[in-house]
Formats: C-alpha cells, sequence, structure tokens
DNA sequence: CGCTGGATTCAG
DNA sequence: CATCGCTGAATCCAGCG
C-alpha cells in the first residue's frame, strides 16, 4: 500500500520499480564481465556492500568485484543469498544483524585481486563498535546462540554439527536399511557348511578426503598426497576427526586435539585444517553403498551388510572368481564414481581375517589374508596388539600391566586361554584367544547368518555431553525432555517399557570450566533407569519418570556436564510383519506387550488393546486439557474426563489364569509393612544418598519410605492386596496416604503425584482387565473403592494443585509443538 | 546360583 | 573467537533372594 503511493505512476509499485531496476543492472554486470574473464577470483560470490568504504567505495567495488567474475548486489533482500558483505565499520546493530554473514572489509578485495586469488576472509574480518554496555547486551544475545543448551534448537544445531552423532545416526540408518533388505527375502543367506569370502571394504581417511574433494576455495592451494590434512571445527582444543596419511607419517592420530598435531609438525610444515562439509560425507557415503549393494550384488551375487558410513562387509558363498580382481575393480569403480575417494580391502574366508587383512592393506591397497592351511605368522608379524578388534587402551593397559614383557601380536599368541582370561575376562579373553588365530567367535558370525537379529536395535538413546550448562533445575528437566521428544520423534514407531537417565557429573575437584571450550571435563558418569511397566511413547509419561530419575541421581543443575536418555525394553506399534522396529527379545507374556493391530480398526478392537490403551490414556487426557483450553476447563468437567477413562466401565476381559496368578503373587499387608520397616531401620543406620545434606528436596516419606520408587513399589503391593478384596483399602492407609500426596503437592512436586496417579491407574486397569467374570462381584467393591481413591483423592488434589502443575506443564507443552 | 541394575569398555 | 566429547552392544561385577 505505502509502495503505491509513493510510486508517481498507478499500477507500478516500488517493488516492482526496484526488480526491474535490478534486472536491468545485472544484465549490465552480465556485459560488463564478458567472456573472457569468466570464471574470476570471486566466481561463485554475491557481495552486498554496506555504506562507506575505503580504500575503494562503492562503485570501485561494483566494478572490481563484477570484473573478477562476481556477482554485486544492491540490497539485502531476504530471497538474494549475499555471501559476504562489505563494511568499514558496523554499529553493533548491523553486526547483530549480519552476525551469519561473512562480514569483511574492502581491503580483501583490493588485496585478492591484487594477489590473483581469493584470500581467507577471516583475515579481514569487521568487527562490531561499541561501548562495553553494548558489547555486553551483544553478549547476551550470542549466549542464546546454537552453543547455549537452554535454546530450544541446541539439539539439532548441535547434532548437525556432530561427527560422532553422524557415525551414529547413519549407522542407525544403515542398519534399518539393511533389516528391509534382509527381510524382504529373496537374499540367499549363507549355510552352515558353505565357504564364505569376506571382503572388508573401508575408505582410507573418509571424512579427511572428503573434505579435502569439496573443501572451500581458500583451501584450494593444499595437495592430498603432499601435505598434511586434518579436518576439525576449531584451532586449538578441537578434536581431529580425520587425518590423511601424510598428517599420520608425523605421528598425528584421529581425536587428537589441534593443538597436540601442530606440536608434531617440523619446521616449515604447515598443518592444514579443513571444515567440515556434512552433506558430502552423506552422499558420499550413499554412492558407496549403491555401488557396492547394486553392482555388487547383481554381477557377482554378493552380500552387503553394513558397519558404518565408511565401511562394510561384503560376503560372497562359495567364490568361484578371482578375488585380486575382484578388488581392484572395486576399488576402480568407487574411485571413479567419487571421483577420488580410494577405497582399501582385506579379504578373507574370516571376518577377523579380512580385518586384519585391511590393516594391511591401508592405505589404498587389498590383502588376501592366507588360508588356515597356510602360515600366517608372517602377517601377523607386521599387526601390533591394538590391530586386535576388541582391545582398546583400557584392555591392553592391563595386558601390558599383567604381561610387561609380551609386546607384539606374536607374543600374545604364545600365551594360553588362561593366561589371556585373568586380565581380560573370561568372554573377552577367549574371543581375543580365537582371534589371535584368525578364527571368528559365534557373535561375529552372527551378523553374516542372521543379519535380522544383530541388525535390530535393542535400545535407543541420545547423549550430549558437550555445551551443557545450567544453573536451575528447570533447565534440566526442560533439557530432559527435549532429548525424550527428539528420540520419540526420530522413532515413530516405537514403545518403551524402560527409560533411562544418563548424568555426567563435573568431577568435584575439576575446575568448573575445562580445558576444552564448553567441554565436559573430568567427570562421574551416574544412571539411573526405572521400568514403565507397560510399553508406551507417551511423551509425557517419559518425561515424568526421568525428572524423578534426575532427583534420584542428586547431582546439582551446575554440575551437570552431560546428559543421556536411553529407551529400551522396546516394542513396536506395529502394523504387520515387515517393520523397522519388531516385537524383541523376551518379551513379558502380558497381552499389554504385543504389539498392537492397526488402532483405528474397530471391527477387530478387542477389549485387550481397548484397556492397553486406555492404560495409557489418563495423562493423555490431562495433557490435551492443558494443551486445548487449560483455563477455561472447569474441575468436574476435567474429572469427568478423567472418569471416562476409569476401569470399571472396561471390566469386560476374561482371563482367569492371571487372575489366579496374581493373587498367588500378591502378598500380606503385614509383610508390606514388616518390609517397609526394615527399610526405615537400613535408612536410619545407612544415610540414604537422597537424604544426604546436598539432596535438591526436603525427602518425603510414606509408610517409612522415602525413595519415589520404593514408594511406587508399595502403593502397587498395597493395591494388589486390597484391590480383589471385598473390603478395599483400610481407611487408616488411605489417610496416611492422603497426606503424603499433599505433602508432595505442597512442596511443588507435581510430576510425582501425576506419576503416582498413572501408576495407580495402570495397575487398576490391569486388574479389571485380568478379572474373571465369577469373581467380578467378589472384586468388584475392591476395585471401586481404588477408583473413588484415584479419582476423589490423587485427581482431586492434583486439581486444587492445577496451578502449579500448569506451570509445571507448560514448559513441557512448548516441546511438543 | 541366576537375575538385575549400574558401570566400563569398545568400535566406528 | 572458542567448539560441536555419539551411541548401541557386550561384558563385568556387586548385590539380591
Amino acid at each position: 500500500m505505502r509502495a503505491r503511493m509513493a510510486g508517481g505512476d498507478a499500477g507500478y509499485s516500488y517493488g516492482e520499480y526496484f526488480a526491474d531496476k535490478r534486472e536491468k543492472q545485472r544484465r549490465q554486470d552480465e556485459a560488463a564481465r564478458g567472456f573472457a574473464s569468466r570464471g574470476g577470483i570471486f566466481a561463485g560470490l554475491v557481495v552486498y556492500v554496506n555504506g562507506y568504504t575505503r580504500p575503494w567505495d562503492r562503485l570501485k567495488l561494483h566494478a572490481e568485484i563484477v570484473k573478477h567474475g562476481g556477482e554485486f548486489c544492491h540490497y539485502m533482500s531476504g530471497k538474494r543469498q549475499v555471501t559476504h558483505i562489505i563494511a568499514s565499520n558496523l554499529t553493533l546493530k548491523k553486526f547483530v544483524e549480519f552476525r551469519n554473514y561473512k562480514v569483511v572489509s574492502a581491503q580483501w578485495v583490493v588485496d585478492s585481486i591484487q594477489r590473483g586469488r581469493l584470500l581467507p576472509w577471516q583475515d579481514y574480518r569487521v568487527e562490531g563498535q561499541g561501548d562495553d554496555q553494548q558489547k555486553l547486551d551483544l553478549k547476551a544475545l550470542r549466549a542464546t546462540s546454537t552453543t547455549d543448551c537452554n535454546g530450544p534448537d541446541f539439539i539439532t544445531n548441535y547434532f548437525s554439527n556432530s561427527r560422532l552423532h553422524l557415525l551414529s545416526s547413519w549407522k542407525a540408518k544403515l542398519y534399518r536399511e539393511a533389516l528391509i533388505r534382509f527381510q524382504k527375502g529373496a537374499v540367499h543367506l549363507p549355510q552352515g557348511n558353505d565357504t564364505l569370502t569376506v571382503f572388508h571394504i573401508d575408505f582410507d581417511s573418509f571424512f579427511a578426503i572428503t573434505a579435502y574433494l569439496y573443501r572451500p576455495i581458500e583451501y584450494r592451494d593444499c595437495e592430498f598426497d603432499k601435505d598434511p590434512i586434518v579436518v576439525c571445527h576449531g584451532k586449538h582444543n578441537s578434536d581431529i576427526a580425520s587425518c590423511n596419511y601424510v598428517a599420520r607419517g608425523y605421528g598425528v592420530k584421529n581425536g587428537m586435539w589441534v593443538r597436540e598435531a601442530e606440536k608434531l609438525m617440523p619446521g616449515g610444515v604447515h598443518l592444514v585444517k579443513l571444515p567440515y562439509c556434512f552433506k558430502q560425507f552423506r552422499d558420499t557415503s550413499d554412492l558407496f553403498y549403491k555401488i557396492l549393494i547394486e553392482e555388487f550384488k547383481d554381477e557377482f551375487g554378493g552380500l552387503v551388510y553394513p558397519i558404518s558410513i565408511d565401511e562394510l562387509l561384503a560376503v560372497i558363498v562359495n567364490c568361484k572368481l578371482d578375488t585380486a580382481q575382484l578388488c581392484e575393480r572395486i576399488r576402480q569403480r568407487v574411485f571413479e564414481q567419487t571421483q577420488g575417494c580410494s577405497v582399501s580391502i582385506g579379504v578373507a574366508g574370516t571376518r577377523i581375517g579380512a580385518r586384519l587383512a585391511l590393516k594391511l592393506a591401508k592405505p589404498n591397497g587389498y590383502k588376501l589374508w592366507p588360508s588356515p592351511q597356510e602360515d600366517d605368522t608372517a602377517f601377523l608379524d607386521k599387526l601390533v596388539p591394538s590391530d586386535i578388534p576388541g582391545l582398546g587402551p583400557s584392555l591392553l593397559s592391563r595386558l601390558h600391566a599383567s604381561y610387561p614383557q609380551v609386546k607384539t601380536l606374536l607374543q600374545l599368541r604364545g600365551l594360553t586361554l588362561k593366561q589371556l582370561q585373568t586380565p581380560l575376562g573370561e568372554k573377552v579373553g577367549e574371543k581375543t584367544f580365537y582371534r589371535l588365530r584368525g578364527q571368528d567367535d559365534p557373535e561375529s558370525l552372527k551378523l553374516l547368518y542372521e543379519p535380522e537379529t544383530v541388525l535390530q536395535r535393542k535400545t535407543i538413546s541420545v547423549d550430549i555431553n558437550w555445551a551443557i550448562r545450567f544453573r536451575t533445575i528447570e533447565q534440566v528437566d526442560t533439557f530432559m525432555d527435549r532429548c525424550a521428544t527428539f528420540i520419540l520423534e526420530d522413532n515413530p514407531e516405537v514403545l518403551t517399557a524402560q527409560v533411562t537417565l544418563k548424568i555426567m557429573q563435573r568431577c568435584a575437584d575439576a575446575p568448573l570450566e575445562p580445558t576444552k571450550y564448553l567441554g565436559m571435563g573430568r567427570c562421574n558418569a551416574l544412571s539411573q533407569s526405572s521400568n514403565l511397566g507397560l510399553p508406551t511413547r507417551d511423551p509425557g509419561v517419559i518425561i515424568t519418570e526421568l525428572h524423578s530419575l534426575f532427583r534420584k541421581v542428586n547431582c546439582l543443575p551446575g554440575d551437570v556436564r552431560g546428559v543421556g536418555v536411553s529407551l529400551s525394553k522396546l516394542t513396536s506399534v506395529g502394523r504387520t510383519v515387515g517393520h523397522a522396529v519388531g516385537p524383541l527379545r523376551n518379551q513379558p507374556t502380558l497381552p499389554f506387550l504385543q504389539s498392537t493391530r492397526t488402532p483405528n480398526s474397530t471391527t477387530t478392537t478387542t477389549p485387550v488393546e481397548n484397556s492397553r490403551k486406555r492404560c495409557v490414556s489418563p495423562l493423555k487426557t490431562l495433557r490435551i486439557n492443558e494443551e486445548n483450553d487449560s483455563r477455561s476447563q472447569a474441575t468436574t468437567e476435567y474429572q469427568e474426563q478423567f472418569l471416562s477413562e476409569l476401569p470399571t466401565q472396561i471390566r469386560r476381559e476374561i482371563n482367569r489364569e492371571q487372575a489366579i496368578k496374581r493373587k498367588v503373587e500378591s502378598t500380606k499387608l503385614d509383610k508390606i509393612r514388616a518390609d517397609a520397616q526394615k527399610r526405615q531401620k537400613a535408612q536410619d543406620t545407612c544415610k540414604d544418598h537422597f537424604l544426604g545434606q546436598d539432596s535438591l528436596f526436603e525427602p518425603i516419606k510414606f509408610q517409612g519410605c522415602s525413595r519415589f520408587k520404593d514408594i511406587c513399589k508399595l502403593i502397587n503391593k498395597w493395591i494388589d492386596q486390597t484391590a480383589c478384596e471385598s473390603k478395599g483399602p483400610h481407611p487408616r492407609d488411605v489417610k496416611l496416604f492422603r497426606r503424603y500426596l499433599v505433602k508432595l503437592a505442597a512442596s511443588n512436586r507435581t510430576h510425582l503425584l501425576l506419576q503416582i496417579a498413572n501408576l495407580i491407574s495402570l495397575n487398576l486397569n490391569l486388574k479389571a482387565s485380568d478379572s474373571d467374570k465369577e469373581v467380578v462381584d467378589a472384586t468388584r467393591s475392591g476395585l471401586q473403592e481404588w477408583d473413588n481413591i484415584l479419582l476423589h483423592t490423587v485427581v482431586k488434589i492434583l486439581n486444587e494443585n492445577k496451578t502449579t502443575f500448569q506451570r509445571e506443564r507448560k514448559v513441557k507443552i512448548e516441546f511438543d509443538i
């Protein structure tokens, strides 16, 4: 509207006028650039000039940039992808506005043209100007940037820059894809008496070569075969993700800090530090697998098993081909199609043989391991103990402590099985014993013979141990919520029955800020887990559990340096066979734990499924209320919602056997009391960590228990005992229970209250569906009594504390969007 | 003795 | 400016009934 008024000519707006002007200018630039200078030093750059500049002004800059192949941009429109901004000085406001751009002085253009190549822009970076107060404000504004773990986008942003997350998540992806390939059938798996030829194929310094091939223009001068090259984020305490073989020649190793690597450089040798290029890592890996899966399988009938982003096993059953020739062919194809990445290959009749042969083949070669009949001592002699898979730094040091004289691999092979097992443990000792003899153990053969079992994930988790800094417990809670949400969104099909929280706690004597920027420093790893009883993917249930677990580990928020959330005892919400996440090992026999069918099919919905859905629902109801119209929701309506989910209405399922089992298992109330007293005694003598002076909360006791988990167990036992009797719970016990709940509410621990409500609801649902038709009458009053307690005591107290409850929930809801 | 939960170790 | 120290599995071990 404003544009139309301003423009003199009706129908020709400001926007259109400038669009025309820009287009005209672009055509002029194109012409000025001419044919000869196409591809000049600024090719691919789009430059914007902000304000007054020197030594060249805007006009001169425009002319020169265009002349040398760059594009000139007159306006910072959001759509245009400006790569560089030229300015002499910036107000802080502008600096903030341009913080995601490369802001350089005009001198950068002058010098680049003079030197005939694009100089590193970082050397000409322009900073913002302002007084200290302004700078302080600015600092606060940056603090909320991508390295603030309390920001909403932290996890995503962190992971998109983490090589280790790339490795893990990529492996998960490869496993999923391979699982589908194997489940599709039509794959001829090896049989017990087949002869295998195993090809272990691996890129030579994958990240380094890829980062080199796709390096930014300012690094164009380095050479992969001459210069020591590493991939890293920073310049001092940054991990080296990958280094080329030239760097390895100077003693550089993956995982080393850049500062250490620099120290290894002889005088005059410059260590080239390339930035990551995550997209190309992924694309190159995709291409690698594509080449091997399609071409290799189609031509030679090979099976492909994933190992990692840059590594795989290819297996041919009863192979009659020339393996050396095959290796050359594979290597050549990968090299050509990736335009410069070399892979090495180890070949053997066993996995371990192929693995060891690969060690000898690297870099840029292939090696055939001798057959079992041949002598392998010459091969083993070229390897070192750390080349044996499974022997890492810790176990090697244990070995060294036990046998200081044993240095070489052959000496290691000289040890007996017993001698290996003493320092390494029974299993690892045995595996090592066989590996030293070129033999596979059943464990590692499982991937080849039963891939579906191995490729199936049994736990899923998120771990973040960098940039973790909290001040308040609310921040910890929020962060755990985000972790849980991240996992659930990443695994849309899974249900979990166990959640584990791992906290990295700063060692008491470790400095508040470690050497590494935002690193975790020296820490204790603390973990706690909790069984949920029934598989669920309700964020509310999982989040509440995590809050409770964090309080249990008893770590001050300020000392948290890492957070890990892990879900285990997984099942699938799955529909049919062939799903990525299927039912897993040792499934409990309760009908609830079996995968359900498509939920919206009314004709096939059984009472069992009904009750399962209801089991998880009370919390959901609460959530929906809160999210939709929490303010206007009347208490009565709120209770009605809850009431509609109560088990009395679904007490239709007949399961005599389970009802009997439960009765047999249920214990006497006296025994429960005795247990509680015993625990009380134990607590009086031995100070529980939860009761320590540093405890975040004053402990609240119920029946002599203060640990929330014990209390939950106690409540379950109490229900087990009294719900199936005609009398129901004793009024005095109910009174005590009520008193406990009120205390919980009064101390703002609404999440625990919620957990108890959920726990009782789950238990009652279970009872209701277990009840035999004949005992319904006898059990009705006990169950009804418990329904009453749930509704009129637990939920009532929840309602009375809705304000705190909402405050607590509100934080969570933000992340559910 | 077998089971469970927590800690440690490794690989890539 | 730093900097992006993940994740799943196997194993071990203490404590329990």
